[in-house]
DNA sequence: ATTGACTCTGGACTCTAGTCCATGGTTTAG
DNA sequence: CTAAACCATGGACTAGAGTCCAGAGTCAAT
C-alpha cells in the first residue's frame, strides 16, 4: 500500500493543502499517521474521504451535514435509512428554493416584458414594482 | 402618515433590530429621520424595503446582489434603458441559478430513487456516489 | 415620579469555510 | 552537497451577515 504526503492527498482529492489541515482540525478527517519527521502520511482511504467531502459539498451539504453523513456511513444500524433521510431533506430544501426562485423569475420577467426600455423613469414598471408595493 | 420606531419596523419586516442598523451601515437602507431624542423614525416604505431584502435573501441573493437590485431605482443616469438592462441581467442570473439547482436536484433525486432505505451500507447508492470516483 | 421597556453608540464577538504568513525543519533532484 | 520544493506550527486574517454588549439616554404607563 502506498502513502501520500499532504500535498499529494490534496491534489488527488482536488482540494487545497490548507483545507486538508482545516478538515483535520474540524474532525472531518481523522488525524493521520506521522512520519518520524512529523510529516503527515495519508493513504487511499483519506483520498476517498476527502473526495466524498468535496462531492457532498458540491451537492450543497454544509460541513456539519457532511460530518453527519460520514458518521451515518459507519452506522450499521441506522446507516442507510439515515442517509436517505438526510438526502431527502436536502432535496425538499432544494425544491423549495427552486420553486421560490421561479416565482420571482416570472415576476421579474413580466415586468421586463411590459417595460418599454425608454421614456421617463416614472413610466418604468420595474422601478414601480421595486419602489412601491412589493409584488414578488 | 404614521411612523415607526426601529423596533416596530423590524418586527413588521420580520428582521432583527440589529439587522436594521446593520443594513443602514451597509447602505441598503437609507438613513432614517431622527426624532429630537435621536431615535430613528421609519415609515411604510422602510418596511417595504426591509421586506424586500428579507425575501430576496431567502432566495439566496447576497446583500451585494440585493443592493444591485435596489439601485435599479436610483439609476438616473442611464434611465429606463439601464434599468431594463439590469433587470435582464438579474433575470439571466436567476436562470443560471435555477438551472444549476435543478441539476443538483436531479442528481440527488436519482440517488434517492434507487436507494432502498435499508439494508447494508454497501448497498446504499447515495453513499456509493459520494464515495466512488466518477459519478456525477 | 418611578418603573420597565425601548433606543442610542461604538466596538467586540460569532460563525463558516477556509486562506495566508513567518519561521524553521525535511526531502529530493541534480 | 546544495538548492528547490515541500512540510510543520501557531496564529492572524478574510468575507459575509449579522449578533451582543455596556453604559447611557428616552418613552409610556401606572
Amino acid at each position: 500500500m502506498s502513502y501520500f504526503s499532504i500535498g499529494e492527498v490534496a491534489k488527488r482529492a482536488g482540494v487545497g493543502i490548507d483545507t486538508v489541515r482545516y478538515y483535520e482540525r474540524s474532525e472531518l478527517l481523522p488525524k493521520p499517521q506521522r512520519r518520524p519527521s512529523g510529516y503527515r502520511q495519508y493513504d487511499g482511504s483519506d483520498v476517498q474521504r476527502l473526495s466524498f467531502i468535496r462531492r457532498a459539498k458540491e451537492l450543497g451539504f454544509t460541513l456539519n451535514e457532511i460530518r453527519e453523513l460520514l458518521t451515518l456511513s459507519t452506522d450499521r444500524e441506522r446507516g442507510v435509512r439515515g442517509i436517505k433521510a438526510r438526502a431527502e431533506a436536502r432535496l425538499s430544501d432544494l425544491d423549495m428554493r427552486i420553486c421560490e426562485m421561479k416565482r420571482v423569475r416570472s415576476g421579474l420577467q413580466k415586468l421586463i416584458e411590459v417595460c418599454p426600455g425608454h421614456g421617463k423613469l416614472e413610466t418604468c414598471p420595474i422601478l414601480g414594482a421595486l419602489t412601491r408595493k412589493e409584488n414578488a
